[in-house]
DNA sequence: TGGTTAACTATGGGATAACATGGGATTTCG
DNA sequence: CGAAATCCCATGTTATCCCATAGTTAACCA
């Protein structure tokens, strides 16, 4: 297991950097090789993606990634509505994608619409897991979040967090 | 309970994704490939579905789950009212679906009444279970699970735990 | 150090197998 | 004997696997 203390140990089992790669005709896309490196030796030898209920763009990762949102959703309520909500919108619509033998993997419909991929896709690394974005629909997210992050430089102080996300 | 890290084999031992399918005239659906895959090894070759008492949808499993209701149902008191009730709405009305050749189940009538099922059914994994719906009552439902899941977002936060999760 | 080789990544196309689905035949039960 | 459920086989479509190619990076040897 990495923890975050692990980040530059002999390697780093976090998703790191942006990538642009082809979706073919047939929906299919290389998941940057640093990417595959992060979930190889795992048990399901693939990613999970499933669309972002936030915006157009998907959501994925390794299984371990998942398991911790199982691990959270689990310890909610078994009636609470909040845990129906997120059961419906991650695990409805959450997609294993097996890797092929050069390391593709293929994007079902649903997925590629939600996210407007038409011919060109960005991977996006964010540590635990990553983004799967339009190219363009990325350029003019960055910018506002860059926007935001220069208007609001000071809530990232040490102190200022109380549970200190990814 | 199964341990999280013994979720996946090789490969996702979860219900994931959501599928729609037909149901012809004999009342016969196929069950999606990879929930078959799911319960296969399984004791009972085929799944477990009732009708849920929280709405027109069906609520089905593996053998694995019932036996975790079960386990559950035993914990409470006998006499208290809501075991009894729950014992009464899952296992007094689940119907055990035999697989046939081609991986088909044939749904009872009560069942696909109770969910109103008209030559398709949606079936949607969530994780240990799943569920199966009519088509248009499923997207009305997604749609209010999405947004809620938006504005709950904050209170699902895998980033938050440092030490947990495999 | 310079040139050459080898390995890996990303990509394209075609063959193959699996899946979902329809119809018919046979059995079982009332 | 009739109705209904189960089993068996056929078919179109979709997805999966397997091959080949090109550009790049890393390794290796002279």
């Amino acid at each position: 297991m990495q923890g975050l203390c692990g980040w530059f140990g002999e390697r780093a089992d976090v998703f790191l950097s942006t990538t642009i790669n082809g979706v073919d005709a047939k929906g299919r896309v290389s998941v940057p090789a640093d990417f595959r490196a992060v979930v190889r030796g795992g048990p399901f030898d693939g990613i999970i993606v499933w669309p972002s209920f936030d915006g157009p763009y998907l959501e994925g990762g390794g299984q371990a990634l998942l398991e911790r949102y199982q691990a959270l959703i689990e310890d909610m309520d078994p009636y609470d509505d909040a845990r129906i909500a997120f059961e419906r919108a991650i695990f409805g619509a959450a997609k294993p994608l097996a890797f092929d033998a050069n390391g593709r993997v293929t994007l079902p419909k649903e997925l590629s619409d939600h996210a407007g991929l038409d011919g060109k896709a960005t991977f996006v690394g964010l540590g635990s897991r990553f983004e799967i974005w339009a190219p363009e629909g990325y350029e003019e997210h960055k910018r506002s979040a860059q926007a935001f992050a220069r208007d609001n430089k000071r809530s990232l102080r040490p102190g200022a967090r109380p549970g200190g996300a990814a």
